[in-house]
DNA sequence: TTTGCTCTACGAATATATTCGTAATCAAAT
DNA sequence: ATTTGATTACGAATATATTCGTAGAGCAAA
């Protein structure tokens, strides 16, 4: 079995920069999230060495500068976090999850066809 | 403008019952999730009056045994829930949610079906 | 009335998340 | 070598979430 993936609000954005950076020191993604976020170093600092311990990240610091790495990807992150949303706020129904995202937020016509046409390859499968 | 919904997951666990009973007392909510969970009956009193506090549910003191009720709505608390994970999780789109979601749930016929003319009649309009 | 059961109120213990100050360390500039 | 600035380690304060024990009130049966 692999592990469970439940990072934090705070963790949430951080992986999102690393995912974006890859490899990263902790003064880049403080101030990428410095950007939308009012927080202090240190506190980013902490938040990025409590993921160590969870494992969420990697580094290397073989300088003194550390540099983190993402040790979850952004796939498997995001299918746990949706699971674990449509039990507990769906009852388990992913396509009231679907309905209620779609329902909220009109989509283009180019992604309504993008849609489309996954559920056509589901269909035809 | 109207309340923040946010819900933590135990509290979540009490409005899906009590959406699903309608108005109740602690003992039906206690009983109903005692099915899945484990926990002691004052555990789940405090947690509903914890929810009365942040009126997330409103009651009927008017009798020793009181009744709750839910205060909001379960449209108006997953679209708030699904809002804010698609901004934390999925950087803003919708869309990726969705994908994310249909990609990790085979869906039956029928629901491809649902989605179909869900879209269609988005298109359409 | 007394006993026994159920209910509410409330405090407290524990766990987790978030934030930041301070001290120590290191390296580069002077 | 000394100073300056950046970096890490770490403890601590605060907030929130979760759990449950105990006390007291209400009520009905004996």
């Amino acid at each position: 079995m692999q592990q469970t993936i439940k990072p934090t609000e705070s963790e949430m954005e951080i992986l999102n920069i690393l995912w974006e950076l890859g490899p990263a020191t902790v003064r880049d993604v403080h101030e990428k999230l410095a950007l939308t976020k009012d927080a202090g170093y240190t506190t980013t600092l902490k938040l990025m060495q409590i993921m160590l311990e969870k494992q969420l990240v990697t580094r290397d610091a073989s300088t003194k500068t550390h540099v983190y790495t993402a040790a979850v990807s952004q796939h498997n992150t995001r299918g746990q976090i949706v699971q674990r949303m449509i039990e507990n706020v769906f009852n388990g129904s992913a396509m009231q999850l679907v309905m209620q995202a779609l329902g909220n937020h009109p989509a283009s016509a180019d992604e309504l066809a993008q849609i489309r046409q996954y559920l056509d390859s589901k269909t035809t499968k």
